[in-house]
DNA sequence: GTCGATGACTGAACCGGTTCAGTCTCATGT
DNA sequence: ACATGAGACTGAACCGGTTCAGTCATCGAC
């Protein structure tokens, strides 16, 4: 109190055991070299003193981690509030770091290559251990990137295109098929997949699969239109959809936002959901849940997505060797947005 | 090449500069201690060993920085997901950060204790510089708990019972203000609020001002019932409103969730908006004007906001002197959910 | 009774910056 | 011609941890 408070240090520590700087690190550390009964009383004064390590200090010492990891986020700006997929992502991740005692760096950026700028100034400047890289696209310049740079990464998306980085994906393909057979039960016979950006990984995964599952299923029309995740963006695509001749009787939307932009075209435009179109979301939100006709949706955790990913770039850090992993499918979710086509 | 990449150090351009380590901190930084020849020999060098400085060094050298601020993010997990408001928020703060090379730490926790216990984290390993506070509540016992830490800290919400610490605030009376006249003026006079929970002190300044500009317009019935911003509460609310022997003809909602809840459920329950019922909407995001009918809303603009509050605590970093400072005010949009009431 | 091993602990180096107290050089004023 | 001072630069301490090479005492084995 006499004078201004400073945070304790290890030497403090020391001094009032009466031991060496050493012997104090070896205590609070569990580590062998310092006898049970010293250990006990090294403990007992680090915790009256309301010792905590310093992690600039840890950071220093040869071998240390600044334990810390990066996410950076690389989307349209405007959808990036609303869409609730990454703060799903970001609560899940952060859950399962909290509890080994590593924070989270987030950071917004405009495209790919700010972007890996970014990983670039963490690696020089030692402001992370690791990344989880989102969103792989086709031809992603980041995995070479982040090959040069000595920061572990884990990928969410792939496994094609992961440039040898572990990575955790989902068997989008399967959900795909589930939802053209369910539509196509109820008698839909064109079907219009309103998709993410095109060059993204899981973007033309899917829109392999659905062309693939339209044919088979013998389908009149089936294509995929691209849009760039936002409502603004998806309302306007459904319009145009919505004004052909022929228009589609079912429309599936890779993300919740544009799905429900898509609802409110349609109800704009007098067209009635469901007995005269059918929507499907990807990625099911309480978004889904609220509007009405509530949305039939593709149901993904997106937390325990995180979770594992921040398992996995855990394990990195750790040293050991993960291997790829795959999610769970993603589950069907009927609700009042889907039905058979009325005359 | 021949041996394994290290990062450069200062003592590695010092060496090929044939100068001392000191010439070079200084040459780096900018400060006066060597010639302009030497400093601009030592920029050179350090720009082609491609040199960044080392965080966890700087930190650790006295009276340096972490370099990072950090955010708590303290509210039901599962509405988490969807505001939009967060999101916006840190992608302003985040965006005015990146400008001056901090970084942004974001963490959830479940309650105000344990978002205390991350701040006195933050500060006894000194993971960061300093913190926003969000969502300041009646009775906070988050400014008292700052005031011990050794953590600048700059607080969303006020100006009373900051403790002292500065603050950046919105007059929100004067837009609930704006509202009641608004809906009065539409033959209005059953108005309910659904609000946030009761001990956020936005929530109270909200409600004061609502009873006041209602008991001024002469309303019969103005009410303020809390939520906790999700979705589920704001639908169940308003399904409890509306089942009411003579139920509001207005409902004020005090984020955009629960709002979009509220259409649904009215909806469901055959209440056409606006005919026989208009909804507010508190903070206008991409979700007001993507459903139908579109959501009249009180628009901020919340990127702004965060840009603000960061600027703020970055001069309250550099030891400035930062005074208290109110936002502009939210502005009134008219939209399709609101209208006369009909017979 | 000596040798070697084991355990407890110390002292110092190290990580990569910043900063302070000096030293040395050279131009300037008188 | 000589004191004065400014500018350029060096060497070392320091921040707060981790870790390694020793030192010393104790104990058991032979």
């Amino acid at each position: 109190m006499g004078s201004v408070m400073r945070r304790p240090t290890i030497m403090d520590i020391a001094r009032a055991a009466g031991v060496s700087k050493g012997a104090v690190s070896y205590a609070l550390n569990g580590r062998p070299g310092v006898s049970e009964a010293t250990r006990e009383r090294i403990l007992s004064i680090a915790s009256d003193l309301g010792w905590a390590p310093s992690n600039p200090a840890r950071a220093l010492a040869p071998g240390g981690r600044v334990g810390a990891i990066g996410m950076v986020v690389d989307r349209p700006a405007r959808s990036l509030g609303i869409e609730p997929f990454f703060m799903q992502l970001v609560s899940g991740v952060e859950t399962e770091l909290a509890a080994v005692g590593i924070d989270l760096m987030l950071q917004v950026a405009d495209n790919v290559d700010s972007e890996i700028a970014v990983y670039r100034r963490w690696a020089a400047e030692r402001r992370v251990d690791g990344v989880v890289i989102v969103d792989l696209r086709v031809e992603d310049p980041r995995p070479e990137a982040m090959g040069v740079l000595p920061l572990p990464a884990v990928v969410l998306g792939g496994p094609e295109g992961t440039g040898g980085l572990p990575c955790l994906y989902t068997d989008d393909a399967a959900s795909v098929r589930e939802v053209v057979h369910y539509l196509a039960a109820l008698g839909h016979r064109r079907i219009v997949r309103v998709a993410g950006p095109e060059d993204f990984v899981h973007t033309r995964d899917r829109s392999a699969a659905f062309q693939q599952a339209a044919r088979r299923a013998g389908l009149d029309e089936a294509r995929t239109v691209h849009a760039d995740y936002s409502g603004e963006d998806g309302g306007r695509t459904t319009r145009r959809l919505l004004a052909d001749a022929e228009p589609p009787t079912a429309l599936v939307y890779d993300n919740d936002l544009m799905a429900l932009a898509g609802l409110g075209v349609a109800s704009e435009m007098g067209v009635d959901v469901p007995s005269q179109l059918s929507i499907v979301a990807w990625d099911d939100s309480a978004l889904c849940r609220l509007v009405r006709p509530s949305l039939t949706a593709i149901s993904r955790d997106v937390v325990a997505h995180g979770r594992r990913v921040a398992q996995m770039l855990n394990g990195v850090l750790s040293g050991e060797r993960v291997a790829n992993e795959e999610t769970p499918l993603g589950e069907l979710r009927p609700r009042g947005s889907t039905g058979p086509l009325l005359p």
